[in-house]
DNA sequence: GTTTAATATTTTGCATGCAAAATAATTTCA
DNA sequence: TGAAATTATTTTGCATGCAAAATATTAAAC
């Protein structure tokens, strides 16, 4: 038997493992500036783009594990840029709000997107697109937790 | 400003983030049966392709930390799937050799990924192929450590 | 032939990702 | 209404991913 279906270079998951490390590396220069790691700017852009919702909410749209998402909204919440409110209606939720700090700090965020993307010059424009739509067929499906 | 540019659903690394993780997340059950997690399989793949080659080699091929990678072959060590020796020409490499279980785990291990493929219907193969073209746009460039 | 620079690997400290157990609060239902 | 099931979040324990420092060994330079 060859076992070619054991073979790195062609297993998908390993090019999505390598990629997505690839990327999530190419921010942290980048981030070095909002004083944010990787996860935790993801949780600024989701709260960027909407304000106010609860822990799960949040879960939700960033597919962070919610173990690490407590850490992550402490740390977030250190640097005094969110606080964690509880839901006055419902005590067993938790409301996110931005604090002016945490707002303002999208202003410096802008940037990094197109920087990031810089440093892959090996990929055009329709090619990501093409391949975000492709990631898409992976993320959607059965892949969802049990 | 509309910030278009921050939104999650804009992000090639959000994508990647979570296709990687999910693909990842649905090789963990079929991966009980060898008493593996996802790096392990990741270095077991590679040593079934090439045997007895150094730490550096190994780490070149998975793209695996090195600091990962020493915890990573003392867990496989441990069960006895390989061994860690001193390389008597370079005192300062260490070549990895299988164990005869080692090898063996191989045939348990054969039918993993079409096992997980079957986990996301919503990918076609052609698809599959296009994507991990895809996926070397963005392994293949700058992204490499300084 | 030492001193110095470079290579290979390990160690350390911090930040997740994940599963499972633990808490707390609310809803369902008999 | 009161026990049981459900929901939201946190905690715990283990396994990486990563950067930087530490070790050990070999190659290079003077």
């Amino acid at each position: 038997m060859s076992f070619e279906n054991l073979q790195l270079k062609n297993q998908l998951c390993h090019r999505l493992y390598m990629a997505s490390n690839n990327i999530a590396r190419a921010y942290r220069e980048p981030l070095l500036a909002l004083n944010l790691t990787y996860p935790q700017y993801v949780v600024m852009m989701a709260l960027w783009e909407k304000d106010e919702i609860t822990i799960a909410q949040l879960i939700e749209h960033t597919a962070i594990d919610g173990g690490a998402m407590t850490q992550i909204l402490k740390k977030l919440s250190d640097k005094s840029l969110l606080s964690v409110i509880k839901d006055e209606k419902d005590k067993r939720k938790r409301l996110l709000k931005l604090s002016d700090a945490g707002q303002t700090l999208k202003l410096k965020a802008t940037d990094i997107p197109d920087k990031v993307l810089c440093k892959f010059p090996g990929i055009t424009p329709p090619q990501t697109q093409q391949l975000m739509d492709l990631l898409d067929l992976v993320v959607g499906q059965s892949s969802k937790r049990p």
